[in-house]
DNA sequence: CCCGTTTCCCAAAGCGTTTTCAATAATCCG
DNA sequence: CGGATTATTGAAAACGCTTTGGGAAACGGG
């Protein structure tokens, strides 16, 4: 059923349903009435991309993703990233469309979608600090809004990012407020900028009460549960261990719980940790006290707020950019304890 | 840029430009040189929307994720078997489009989808026994690939499942040579298909062996940390608790481990424990002994192979389905061990 | 009752491709 | 050399919608 049969079976033009459809003011409510329930009545939709192609917007939202497992993106947050962001979608009228590309490919993903039309606006996933992708985004003149925010940039674009250099610098301040003193921080890989923001703050915490950061002590890579765990058990080899661990992903933190066992150490006594945690959905653990004392803020909420602020965006290309900063909340859970006596 | 601009530049008519730039026969070969060269010089994609409206085809691919947290899907595995098939329909010039929707739409989703013209086909998540989306889809016409299978179902439909029945009756097997007797089983939703299949193999083992399956020691529900630390808990406590569980995922094992360290126990050696692995790209230790037993399956590669199933659907649409059951590894880590002494 | 407004509807022109049908130029074969 | 192919290109229709520019009917005020 299209546009045309629908309308002869009207006996209107297609001129009047569409209009009906539309919800256009120059139509009789009784003609639209009847529109309306013809339509659904024949279960008629109208095709997408004719839809589109007279339109000029395609109702789609693009996701680039880069194939590779380093990216932060194909992990674990990506679910909850976009279970977060289709609600949005779905209820404003938009499509996800997500391309997973190869790592060095991503600008021309970008490209080609804005110059094939596909979608009428990116988000743009993990960016590293300087993102040349922003100011070329601005150029192509596609929509978009960032997950995060990359440093260094002159330009004014849109972004929703997590306070990470205030949650981290909580959470290190928790452990010096335990009389930790050599805390180690686990960081995800610092070309990231979110990487960066956070060990920003657990030196600002240090520095704060006349510590030294210790680069000794600083490690950064992918946060997988491998280098959670080879990580920490190279630190706690070390002539000095360190009493507590940042850590930047709860994957990391289970790799780092698993080398305090190797080394015959109790998590939250010997040991304690700190991690931040993205509230995913199915690592949350119900009612009684976490695991893990974490700073913690939830993807999927960032996923709808950033789909929101990109559709507004859309909507009026000539509001100026927004910005918003969440806050982290500190939870304390089990793994962390007061500094254990020299 | 659009085509008619294009063939004005080089004074040819968009007739044979675009047959020039889609291969066609019947163009001279120099002419398909000067234009390819100009598509290139000019940065010219044809746009999506009008190609699709002309070809009828949309070259996007539809996957329906339902919101809920219940859901198998929005959760880790999601992320993995995204990239594969991503992975495939990048190569494939096929866009993925992913739709978000509540619990109780998804039907209205996959309709919309096929009135709207707006995906070729979908890829079909997550199927429970006698699946009624199976039966709907080869109604509506749309062609569709299930990623796993629905038992119950007359009709004959492409899939590709892990053998699940197989992977727990070896599991089970592996657990009862070391001596185990009284094993629990910690199942998915067995509203899911995958879970019945896997509890049937379970079963299965431990009848081979004249042993009674005890409905005490099966539990099914969503496969989080929560539910495997809590249900091992319960189980532990009983009178006679078991000496070895097998779980349905690596998440929910974790949560298995904590309630073991809980219980002052020793994984691997007082308590054994197997699960399923699904080699998710980030929880891949690297090259030491893993941590679990399991049986293990790339969700990852499923994923590419599902993608190539469906384009290959789309494209000859009157092949008769296909079907692939791809075997788990078996892998030994370090949760097993003998069974105690009573 | 007349004329300027509204109200309601329609024909037709796009949107940017692909594809059918036809035309011309080049080549071939006897 | 002439008719029949074959190679190469183009004009125009089609895909299914939205939107512009009218136009006719109904209305309202003087």
């Amino acid at each position: 059923m299209n546009l045309k049969e629908l309308s002869a079976k009207l006996n209107l033009s297609p001129t009047t349903v569409s209009r009906a459809l539309n919800g256009y003011p120059e139509v009789k409510e009784e003609t639209r009435r009847r529109v309306l329930d013809a339509a659904s009545r024949y279960d008629y939709s109208p095709n997408a991309r004719a839809q589109g192609l007279a339109t000029g917007r395609s109702q789609a939202i693009g996701h680039v993703i880069p194939l590779s497992t380093k990216h932060e993106m194909v992990n674990p947050i990506f679910g909850d990233f976009i279970a977060g962001a289709g609600e949005t979608y779905s209820s404003h009228g938009y499509e996800m469309l997500i391309s997973v590309v190869e790592d060095d490919r991503a600008d021309d993903a970008y490209r080609s979608l804005k110059r094939r039309g596909v979608v009428d606006g990116v988000i743009v996933h993990g960016p590293r600090m300087e993102d040349s992708r922003i100011p070329m985004l601005q150029e192509l003149g596609l929509p978009f809004v960032v997950h995060g925010r990359a440093s260094g940039l002159a330009q004014d674009y849109s972004w929703l990012d997590v306070n990470n250099r205030r949650a981290f610098q909580r959470a290190t301040d928790f452990l010096l407020d335990l009389g930790h003193r050599r805390i180690a921080l686990l960081n995800g890989l610092e070309t990231m900028d979110f990487a960066a923001r956070r060990r920003a703050g657990f030196e600002a915490a240090l520095t704060a009460r006349g510590l030294n950061p210790d680069p000794g002590l600083e490690v950064s890579g992918e946060m997988t549960e491998a280098m959670g765990h080879g990580s920490a058990l190279a630190l706690l080899d070390r002539p000095m261990p360190p009493t507590a661990f940042v850590v930047s992903s709860m994957i990391s933190a289970m790799g780092v719980r698993r080398a305090l066992e190797d080394r015959g150490l109790r998590m939250g006594q010997d040991v304690s940790v700190v991690t931040h945690d993205d509230a995913l959905s199915y690592f949350t653990s119900g009612a009684d006290v976490p695991l893990f004392t974490s700073t913690r803020s939830s993807v999927r909420e960032a996923g709808r707020q950033v789909a929101q602020m990109l559709i507004d965006r859309i909507d009026t290309p000539d509001a100026p950019p927004r910005q918003v900063l969440l806050e982290a909340e500190l939870t304390v859970g089990r793994s962390t304890g007061p500094a254990p006596k020299q």
